[in-house]
DNA sequence: CTAATCATTCTACATTTGTAGAACTAAATC
DNA sequence: GATTTAGTTCTACAAATGTAGAATGATTAG
């Protein structure tokens, strides 16, 4: 699954809401809002990716995701890790502590995920 | 700064060697290997968009890279946490240490490095 | 009912991307 | 010196992307 950019963008307004009509896709872009045949273009093609799908009602649709968040999210991290770091996600691991300033606070929590994370490797 | 899919393959090459000719990027790419005119035409989009440059020696160019790796590679996943993760590392540090199948090796390395950023934030 | 509004579809078009042949040039080989 | 070869430039072209006007159909507000 290989979505553009625009498309991106749109979905993470979809998977945010998880439902929308048009009217709350549009709402949710910031200014300069696209216009609604833009949006519509991206929508029929995310369709034609069956990225997403839609109810009718009446006139309009309700679009909603067929392809989770997290799926496609763990992908493109697995395709960055195996681009840039000879797919070790170790080193991007630390790669990415290393550069995205996060708090102590943020590192804390962090670490007890870890911790969480390898307690549960062990039986 | 934004690279194309092949481009990104290219600079990842790129990257890697530090320096290198025409017949080194063609060598290091996978079979079936690309036409070498298909590697001019990224190498010249590439310098356009100033993400290389070049020395010339005798009639062919020695190529090497004008944006870092780390540069370029942090800014990806900023904008991956931008899109996915409203803007938050630390969800996004949790999401991946979920969805990356890390080994409890990998996990303690991991977490020592957090440690270290940890002390290096405390004065 | 009639007009204004909204969503959708169709059509369009410039730009970017992926890919490479043809032609030329400099260098290496015979 | 003539020829093969590697590297580069030029040209090309199909597909994908970003963007949106025009036209159409349905819905709602007046």
């Amino acid at each position: 699954m290989n979505l553009s950019n625009a498309e991106e963008q749109l979905m993470s307004i979809i998977w945010d809401k998880q439902k929308a009509f048009m009217k709350d896709i549009l709402e949710a872009h910031d200014e300069p809002k696209p216009a609604s045949t833009t949006v519509a273009t991206l929508l029929k093609r995310l369709i034609d990716k069956k990225a997403i799908a839609f109810r009718v009602f009446g006139n309009s649709r309700e679009y909603y995701p067929l392809i989770s968040k997290n799926n496609y999210f763990s992908s493109k991290v697995n395709q960055l890790i195996r681009t840039f770091f000879n797919d070790s996600p170790a080193q991007f691991a630390s790669f990415f502590t290393k550069e995205t300033d996060l708090s102590e606070k943020q590192l804390e929590a962090l670490k007890s995920i870890i911790d969480e994370q390898i307690k549960s490797k062990k039986p």
